[in-house]
Formats: C-alpha cells, sequence, structure tokens
RNA sequence: GCGCCCGUAGAGGAGUCCGGUCGUCCUCACCGCCCUGUCAAGGCGGAGAUCGCGGGAUCGAAGCCCGUCGGGCGCGCCA
C-alpha cells in the first residue's frame, strides 16, 4: 500500500517514487501551490500541489481536510533553496504529489492534534486514540517500548526465565483492597486480581525455577493518584540462593543503563543505601529527592526550655519539633510564606513557623518575640542555615511533623529552584522496620508484606527490622522488595504477631507454608515500577501520560465508560443481588 | 474518607471577588473569498454558547447561596 513512511524520507532518497499513506497533519494554500504535512507514526513530511504541474491532484488537495487519512504518489526532491526547514527531520526534502486517494475522510477533530495543545484531560482521554496521534504522545509510548525492551534484553542475559502467573487469583487479608470476579461456576464465590503475584512467585522458586521475572500487570482497589493507577505494570523478579546484594545488584546495571541509554547520563553504581531510620530523621520520608540539600534537624532539644507553648506543649505530649533551612528563602514574600503555612495546615501539620535568617544573627519571624537569642542561633546551628535562608519548622507528632516537612521541602525546592534537571539520584532505601502499629485496625501490619524475612532471630514487632529494600530516584519509590521467609515456622510466627490464629493462618496461607515444607529455597526478590520509571524518563508528571489508556483519577475510563452497570440477566447468573444503586460509592 | 481548586462557542483563556452596561473580548480551529514557496503561512469577511446540571434568595445571575455531576491536586488509603 506504501513504500515509505512519511517520516522516514530523507536527502538520500531524492529522485525515488514514493507512495506515502497519512494523515493531514496541516494544510497551507497559497491560492496556488498549496503545502499539505503528511503525518504517520514516523513523523511528517511537506507535500507539494502546483496546479499547473498536477491539476488534478491539486484540485484534490483542496478539499482534504484535517485528519483524513490519504494515500499519495509522487516523488522526492531536494527543496528548492531556501526553503529547507531546519526545523523538520524530513525537512531537506518534499514530495511532488502526482495522485491523490482518500482512504477515509475526517471530522474536524474535538482538540487540536499538536505537542503544544493543552486540551482538557478528561477530553483528551475520551479521545485518546486522537491524543495519541500527537506526536509527543506517540513518543512516550515509543519511549516505554524501548525501556521494556532493555529490560527484557537484561534479564534474559542474566538467565532470567518469564513465566506467566494467573490473572485470577485468591483473595488474601493483607495489603489494599482486591478487586474481586464473581464466579459462575461456583455461585457465591471470587476470584480477586492479583495485586502482585507475590505468592506465586515465591512458589516458583520452591519448584526450582531459580531466577523468575515478568513484566505483569497489578492491580489494587485504592484510590488513583497522579503516579499511582488502579491497575499498572511491573518488573516482577524473583531469585533463590540469594542474599540483598544479589537481588540489588540485578536491578543497579539495569537501571543505570536505562539512565545511559535514554537519558545519555552515566550513574555510578552501585547506588548509596541509606536505612530507614536515617532517611526519616535527614528528609522525613523512605524516598528522599536527593538532587538538593536541606536536611532536616530534630529541634527538640533548642526548645527544651522554651517559653513558646506551642513548641513546649508539642515537646511534653511526646511530640517532636523538627525543622529545616530552605536555601535563600528569605527572599519569599510575606504571600508567599503566608500560602506556605496554609499549605503545610493543608498537609495535617498543626502549624508552621518560619523564620528569616538575615545578617549578624538579625531574623524575622511571626513567633520572633517569643524566642531567645540563644533559641535562634540553636536553630541556625541545627539546620545549617545561612544568612538569606528560610528555616521552616513544624511541631507536631512525628508522623504528621514528617510528612509535613517533607511537602515543604519538595515545594521549597521547585519554588526556589534548586533542583538540576537532567540529574538521577538512586539510593536505596534499607532496613526498615518489620512491623508497623496501626491505629486504624488496632493491631501490628507489615510494613512490606508478611512474606518479608526479618533482620534476626527476635520478633519483638517494636524492634524488629526487615530484609526489604526500596528503589529510590529523585523522591520517587520505583520499586522495593526483600529477602522472603522461606521457613514454615518462621512465617507462622510472622502471622501470628500479625494477629492471624493459626486456623486463619491456614486457611488463607496454608498453600504456602505447605509448601516452605518440601524443601523451599532461600530466595528474596523485587518488584519495580514501571509506569512510574517511564514517567521520570519521559519527563512528565504524571502516570496517566504514560499509559496508552488510562483511567482517570476517580478510576473511571471516559473512552469507553468503564466502570458501567451490567444487566439483571448477567447478574442472575453470577447469583449476585445488588443492594446499591450503581455509580455510588457505599458508606 | 477529609481538604483545596477547576467547569464560559469545537479547543484554550479573560470576565465571577465587587449582580444590571455580558453572551462582551482574545488566540486557535471551522465556513466563504483573496493570495504560486509556505511550514504555528498570510489578508478580508462570517457562523458558532440554554456560561456543567438542578434548585433558591433577588426587580434582575455566568457572577451570590444550597445541592449535584464531572475533572485535577494534596492528605488518608496504597502489605
Amino acid at each position: 500500500m506504501r513504500t515509505h513512511a512519511c517520516g522516514e524520507l530523507r536527502a538520500q532518497h531524492d529522485g525515488r517514487p514514493v507512495t506515502l499513506c497519512g494523515w493531514v497533519a496541516r494544510r497551507r494554500d497559497h491560492g496556488g501551490v498549496t503545502f499539505i504535512d503528511l503525518r504517520d507514526r514516523e513523523g511528517l513530511v511537506q507535500l507539494v500541489f502546483h496546479p499547473k504541474d498536477q491539476p488534478e491532484a491539486h484540485a484534490a488537495a483542496q478539499d482534504l481536510k484535517a485528519e483524513s487519512v490519504v494515500r499519495v504518489t509522487g516523488g522526492v526532491r531536494p527543496r528548492p533553496e531556501g526553503t529547507v526547514n531546519p526545523n523538520l527531520p524530513t525537512g531537506e526534502v518534499e514530495v511532488v504529489v502526482d495522485t491523490v486517494e482518500v482512504l477515509s475522510a475526517a471530522d474536524t477533530p474535538p482538540f487540536p492534534i499538536e505537542d503544544r495543545t493543552e486540551a482538557d484531560e478528561n477530553l483528551r482521554l475520551k479521545f485518546r486514540y486522537l491524543d495519541l496521534r500527537r506526536p509527543e504522545m506517540t513518543g512516550v509510548l515509543r519511549l516505554r517500548h524501548r525501556i521494556i525492551r532493555i529490560i527484557r534484553d537484561h534479564m534474559d542475559a542474566l538467565g532470567f526465565l518469564e513465566v506467566e502467573t494467573p490473572i485470577l487469583t485468591r483473595s488474601t487479608p493483607e495489603g489494599a483492597r482486591d478487586f474481586l470476579v464473581p464466579s459462575r461456576l461456583w455461585p457465591g464465590t471470587f476470584y480477586a486480581l492479583p495485586q502482585s503475584p507475590q505468592q506465586l512467585k515465591q512458589l516458583l522458586m520452591v519448584a526450582g525455577l531459580d531466577r523468575y521475572y515478568q513484566i505483569v500487570r497489578c492491580l489494587r482497589d485504592e484510590r488513583p493518584t497522579s503516579e499511582r493507577g488502579l491497575e499498572f505494570t511491573q518488573l516482577d523478579v524473583e531469585m533463590s540462593f540469594v542474599g540483598e546484594q544479589d537481588v540489588l545488584g540485578v536491578i543497579e546495571p539495569l537501571y543505570a543503563q536505562i539512565v545511559r541509554e535514554i537519558q545519555g547520563v552515566e550513574v555510578p553504581v552501585p547506588f548509596p543505601r541509606m536505612t530507614y531510620h536515617d532517611m526519616l530523621a535527614r528528609f522525613g520520608s523512605d524516598k528522599p529527592d536527593l538532587r538538593y540539600g536541606m536536611e532536616m534537624a530534630d529541634l527538640g532539644p533548642v526548645f527544651a526550655e522554651t517559653g513558646f507553648r506551642a513548641f513546649s506543649s508539642v515537646l511534653e505530649s511526646g511530640g517532636i519539633v523538627k525543622g529545616f533551612a530552605a536555601t535563600g528563602g528569605a527572599r519569599l514574600s510575606r504571600k508567599q510564606l503566608d500560602e506556605l503555612v496554609q499549605g503545610a495546615k493543608g498537609r495535617g501539620a498543626a502549624g508552621l513557623v518560619w523564620l528569616a535568617c538575615e545578617p549578624e544573627g538579625a531574623a524575622r519571624s511571626p513567633i520572633e518575640k517569643y524566642l531567645s537569642s540563644q533559641e535562634i542561633a540553636g536553630l541556625r546551628a541545627g539546620t545549617g542555615a545561612e544568612d538569606g535562608d528560610l528555616v521552616l519548622i513544624v511541631a507536631d507528632a512525628p508522623g504528621r511533623a514528617n510528612v509535613a516537612l517533607d511537602g515543604l521541602r519538595r515545594e521549597q525546592a521547585g519554588l526556589l529552584e534548586l533542583v538540576r534537571e537532567g540529574e538521577w539520584r538512586f539510593v536505596w532505601m534499607v532496613e526498615p522496620p518489620l512491623f508497623e502499629w496501626s491505629e486504624d485496625e488496632g493491631k501490628w501490619v507489615s510494613v512490606h508484606h508478611p512474606f518479608t524475612a526479618p533482620a534476626s532471630e527476635d520478633m519483638d514487632p517494636r524492634a524488629a527490622r526487615a530484609r526489604a529494600y526500596d528503589l529510590v530516584l529523585n523522591g520517587f519509590e520505583l520499586g522495593g522488595g526483600s529477602i522472603r521467609i522461606h521457613q514454615p515456622d518462621v512465617q507462622r510466627k510472622v502471622f501470628e504477631v500479625l494477629g492471624l490464629t493459626p486456623r486463619e493462618t491456614d486457611e488463607k496461607f496454608g498453600h504456602l507454608i505447605r509448601a516452605f515444607r518440601y524443601g523451599a529455597p532461600p530466595h528474596g526478590g523485587i518488584a519495580m515500577g514501571i509506569d512510574r520509571l517511564v514517567m521520570l524518563m519521559a519527563g512528565k508528571d504524571a502516570i496517566r501520560d504514560v499509559i496508552a489508556f488510562p483511567k482517570s483519577q476517580s478510576g473511571s475510563d471516559p473512552l469507553t465508560g468503564a466502570p458501567a452497570p451490567v444487566g439483571e440477566e448477567q447478574l442472575r447468573e453470577l447469583g449476585i443481588r445488588l443492594s446499591a444503586e450503581p455509580g455510588r460509592e457505599e458508606e
């Protein structure tokens, strides 16, 4: 049907007869000579129609509408002197058209198909097939393909076998909410869509597969955000006879290679490691952005004797006073400072105190009159603030204070333009706690997942560390994993801490524990989020932008209309009766 | 679940705080005419909107109040 792609034509094709197929991107009609940019996946090429030389083709070109699909025949020739377009890869040539055939006429599109358009995202999703015609979007999908290709080549070279695991599996109590699929053959029972192939990949280790990986879709019925969707793709990895170093050693060269090939930047391996404890103390987050400084300091000692009630009462009740120096932040306007305070409250902090450092130890602050000069000096020393910096202080329960400070630090980095683009700072988070106390549920829960091996025999839930690790890049969690438990008794003990009775353990996880009785190799693995990686590599700030057909933030798909009610007959077959009207979340 | 923001011709935006002069304006797209080297072509003209939806107070609402739907962002949730 065609001899070349539109976007591939170059000076070397000079004189060739060509047949091209593509979409009409733009028409420029000069009354006589008419130009059309023809677009396909590979790019744009300029078609030329002269009324004298090709009267029929020229006449046909007058009726071509934007986004119509056409097939043209003609000849490639160099553009005349002075009309070369250096902004176009095909800009040295043009195609003189002899014949035009409309393969499919298009209505006027609901939004312009061009990169600089900023059409409403909902509209773009509703007409995703048009949105994806934009070269930028096509480029993202191509980038995604390249990255997945690099991953597969890497894993294959290291001897990993890609094995598929079921989409219809069993619901387990721990973790995120499951998407459920009713069974028709077994009325009243449900499959669950996998949150991850966690248990199955462990069973593959018991099966002796040794090195498994899978590019796999995972589904979690939780509220989506800009960096997390209902369904997402991960690189799932599991290995036998390994410790932490072996797993990290598979991922590090892979990610260094991806950054090298995609960004042209060399990243040193191994990546630095930082304990969970240090990360939280220094950055208020277990996924810090290390492209800039602004480390945090515990200011409790500075305010141990303070007369400022808001601080002293927090300290008395077990909270913390913590802050950091925003580099150059003293130049922020009063209005910006007020917005900071509002923003911190929006993140759940009780409040935010700022203090602008001025020369010779002077300081500006809304609480200046409550602070002694020693306290001001202590603040500056603790946070390392220089003249011109802005010290930001939050006093609250540790969890809330850290969330607020982490948000502030990220916000300040953007506001004060401290982020260096083109820098890729990987860091491993290691030695997180094994358990954490859930206020909501009133019990201990796994920080990672219940199959994670403890770092020591001691399983005191308050102190136990996990043999787990997360990979962090520029403030985003790219993935995480752990060395797993492979002894049935240890696994039972973990479930016991999690509050499962032996009977519940057998019921929900009997298949796993039974497997461990038949010769389970020590094993461990990791799961890496691909959408988020592609998002960072593409320079996007929402994973929706790197998924061909994403859901909106409310979990709906404007293109297909999913989720949608189903007919009475379908429900009856499944033995399901609705207790809520469709379209409403139950209380 | 909580909080904040957005919804105005086909697209993007201004107008909303402070009700009347607003269905007023800008850019692009669309339609018509002109134009033989443009590439975000250019010039002239034109058409196109129950201001997301419903209710309320008011002589009067795009604007104020209540509700609702859709979308985005942050927190919670996301082993």
